[in-house]
RNA sequence: GCUCCGGUCGUCUAGCGGUUUAGGACAUCGCCCUUUCACGGCGAAGAUCGCGGGUUCAAAUCCCGUCCGGAGUACCA
């Protein structure tokens, strides 16, 4: 049998990376199978429901690369995909029939005042918490039809066969038992009518015929629950998933506090979608080698049950940023290019900038600006549309320096614009030195009338130390630089007068003059 | 409280009873490259494998206990 796997999120807000390692998982392991990869909405819960967070959903998808072969929005042999579609086609009730004739479910009138007041007993019993059979699990029917008569509202709740091991078999821990005597009767209907996870995901993961369940850890408390409802269907039940979470570096359960945890602000930022799946996967998974860097096809290839963690892995922002810079190092210009105009395309990119808080700023660094880093970035993206030629070897002299996308637009800005800011620090430290005027004269002699190569910037540069007696290069490249760019630091100082060219050097060194003291 | 899960360098991990003086990667530090910042190369430091018992000729690897961390304990998923 095929393999078939599925991502079942509820609506109830956005796409964060804990959820995005799970969908990973599930697509690396179809397609390393050659299975199929199903979405599904679980919307049994109208209070949480939230209308836009499936659109969220499908398009952070749509950006990280992660296709489905069947859901609500691309359709599929075994639908609807949502639930509440599901509920409406009457599908779960046909099921919850079956179960309450074979006795293993019946209906309980409590409300949630008696619940509250139970619990409170329980707990100040010391006794086990939680609805043991109440006074419906064993009522006789004379009871339930009065109840029912009185309008009274009930749910159905799952009735836990007693004394006995329920087995659970986790596919990365193994042989999981459970009492089951500590299983409280789960709800299975709620009283509005609407199944609850534990039944419909069941029903839905069989009828859709899921083969393997990925899904995260603060399930397993409750998959005997899943297990159980397999059995006493007589299906054979999925291999259950459990991955490990996602935490932040302090250890606690990843959150706002973290930076970013929606996927999309990592698209924001400048991340590549390949960089990011790389890495997200290698939390909690691992190919077993010492490989780490791999391309989405060495992922899917690589990728295997077996190599999956127990224990909850950290994300390190660190790492990202290393694979980010190694996957731009690793492609060719003209494609950094076409990600940056991807980036820019994005509607959600000028969004986050403009509203962009820097809240955990690193001391000693001026606050990040996010208008200022959304509109370099522009900048660059727009003036590669009419300077196509120009703005590739921009980027190609960045292309070794920048971890993100993003940065592109700050490393490359004194390039194409025509009075780069002038580093004030900088001009104190290099434009104070005697032979700076007559340096930035022989600049403009030099390589300011005709393009020359790399190699005859050079030439000029050295002919003005040696002519002028100077020791070192240092003290002739660093002014042609701070002159050229209004920085210390960037790309080779030939290599940018070659970018720059004569029109551009000449002008830069004549403001550059008018620094000079 | 109860139940379940987890525990190898700061972090992600390799390891599946002997090839282990526990390997790799990120981060850190140093050196080299060099006109700067990076990139890249080389190297250093960093884990008595949570702790304590046991099994065994031999344990990070198997068993038991214990501690710590986490999750669940909803008509939420």
């Amino acid at each position: 049998m095929s393999v078939r796997v599925r991502f079942a999120p509820s609506p109830t807000g956005l796409l964060h990376v804990g959820a995005l390692r799970t969908v990973l998982f599930d697509f690396l392991f179809a397609k390393h199978e050659g299975g199929q990869c199903i979405f599904r909405i679980e919307d049994t819960d109208r209070a949480r429901y939230n209308a836009e967070s499936e659109q969220e959903f499908v398009e952070t998808l749509r950006w990280v690369g992660i296709e489905f072969d069947e859901g609500p929005h691309i359709g599929g042999p075994f639908g609807p995909y949502r639930q509440s579609e599901r509920k409406e086609a009457g599908i779960y009730a046909t099921y919850i029939e079956e179960l309450e004739a074979k006795g293993h479910a019946y209906k309980a009138f409590d409300t949630s005042e008696e619940l509250d007041q139970m619990r409170e007993f329980q707990q100040i019993n010391k006794q086990q918490i939680g609805y043991f059979g109440g006074d419906w699990r064993d009522a006789i029917s004379s009871e339930i039809e009065a109840a029912i008569a009185a309008g009274r509202t009930y749910v159905i709740r799952m009735r836990i066969p007693r004394d006995r091991k329920i087995i659970v078999q986790d596919a990365i821990r193994g042989r999981i038992e459970f009492d089951s005597n500590i299983l409280p009767d789960p709800v299975l209907i709620k009283g509005d009518g609407m199944p609850t996870y534990h039944f419909a995901a069941m029903v839905d993961d069989h009828l859709m015929e899921i083969t393997h369940i990925f899904r995260g850890e603060e399930w397993i408390p409750t998959s005997p629950i899943h297990a159980l409802l397999f059995e006493l269907f007589g299906w054979t039940a999925p291999v259950f998933v459990h991955c490990p979470v996602i935490i932040g570096a302090d250890g606690k359960k990843l959150s706002k506090r973290h930076g970013a945890t929606r996927v999309l602000d990592y698209m924001a930022q400048g991340y590549l979608k390949f960089a990011l799946k790389n890495f997200i996967a290698l939390i909690g998974w691992s190919p077993g080698g010492d490989v780490e860097s791999m391309t989405e096809e060495e992922l899917i290839s690589s990728f295997t049950i077996e190599g999956l963690q127990p224990s909850p892995g950290r994300f390190d922002i660190e790492k990202l940023n290393w694979l980010n810079g190694l996957r731009i190092r690793s492609m060719t210009t003209e494609a950094v290019l076409e990600e940056m105009k991807g980036l820019y395309s994005e509607a959600y990119t000028k969004h986050y900038w403009e509203t962009f808080v820097d809240e955990d700023r690193v001391p000693n660094q001026p606050e990040k600006d996010g208008k200022k880093i959304y509109s370099q970035f522009e900048n660059l993206v727009l003036f590669a549309e009419s300077n196509r030629v120009y703005a590739l070897h921009c980027i190609k002299e960045e292309q070794e320096r920048v971890t993100n996308l993003i940065d592109f637009g700050a490393a490359c800005e004194f390039f194409i614009v025509d009075e780069p800011e002038m580093d004030p620090k900088a001009v104190d430290k290099w434009f104070g030195q005697p032979h700076v005027r007559d340096l930035f004269a022989h600049l403009k002699a030099t390589c300011g009338t005709k393009q020359l190569t790399i190699e005859e910037y050079r030439e000029k540069l050295v002919e003005f130390q040696t002519a002028n007696g100077i020791e070192k290069l240092g003290p002739i490249v660093h002014p042609t630089r701070v002159a050229l760019t209004g920085k210390t630091s960037g790309p080779g100082l030939f290599e940018l007068m070659a970018v720059l060219g004569p029109e551009r050097i000449t002008k830069r060194v004549d403001r550059a003059l008018t620094f000079v003291k």
